[in-house]
DNA sequence: CGACATTACTTTCAAAAAGATAGTATCACT
DNA sequence: AGTGATACTATCTTTTTGAAAGTAATGTCG
């Protein structure tokens, strides 16, 4: 897909999707909020070939989501770590997982509990106004052109 | 990406990206629920090639996401319509938006309104259990592996 | 001191997927 | 009979992905 006019789209959807709209990006993001950091550990975690590795985490972090931090300096190593931007990224990654789990969960799943109360974490998204579930409640589109 | 051995993934959100993790079919599912229905309103919309979307529309269609329905006999026609699990995805796309509104909202972006009180909807995620937003309180993770 | 290990890549090349363009099939309408 | 709408398919080029091997800088062990 074409991304190079993707920031002009009126859509936040698209604008998320122009450049982390891919599996691997994805998985490294999921990866990273688990707190793999460096490029060993996510290409084994992952299976991806280094070649995409190396242009998925430069991509990500070009756009901010990740930050190379030395590690050490003899010999250089750097890691990733997750920005601000990349750590609100976790909200998307449990709904997918909601989604996944709801209807893709025959067999063994990894679990998300309430480190706390030891309860499962069941994420839903609502409306921080009305604090009505996303979708219970009509919604109006209403488009940029008329400003 | 290899999708053929993603279903013995105990991740659920690899599950949920196995087939759904494009851009594309992200795209798709935003368009469907916005009303879109039919083949060329959705190639319209999205610029996107025509064999490109059979594919997509096939897949999502395959993964249950969405379903045929004959809307003309003479000549036969079909168009998509978002399935219960199709329509599960707008939690998803809202949260997809949020960050993009957030990190990416520079100009001209549409906008979704409650219908009723008009006031725009501000998506989070929250634990339906303890009520936190996601990312507020500490998570503990699981493996399915001691079981 | 030298051989091997570790980490983070890059290079190369084959295979798969995407994308552009044109064409087809089935009708309705005039 | 000719034109248009709708939903594709066929073909071909370009781009991206993926697998495998190689490289560079340095640490470690005997």
């Amino acid at each position: 897909m074409n991304n190079e006019n993707r920031y002009e789209n009126p859509c936040p959807i698209a604008r998320s999707l122009a450049f982390m709209g891919d599996t691997w990006s994805i998985l490294i993001l999921r990866d990273a909020h688990i707190g793999l950091t460096r490029f060993d550990q996510f290409r084994k975690s992952l299976g991806i070939a280094p070649t995409i590795l190396t242009r998925r985490l430069t991509t990500l972090t070009e756009e901010g989501l990740l930050e190379k931090r030395l590690y050490s300096e003899h010999p250089p190593r750097e890691e990733y770590l997750l920005t601000a931007a990349g750590r609100d990224f976790l909200p998307m990654l449990f709904m997918i997982g909601a989604w996944g789990r709801k209807y893709r969960g025959e067999g063994k799943l990894v679990r998300f509990l309430d480190a706390e109360t030891g309860i499962e974490i069941q994420p839903i998204a609502v409306d921080e106004v009305t604090g009505a579930k996303i979708g219970t409640r009509p919604i109006r589109m209403v488009t940029p052109d008329g400003d």
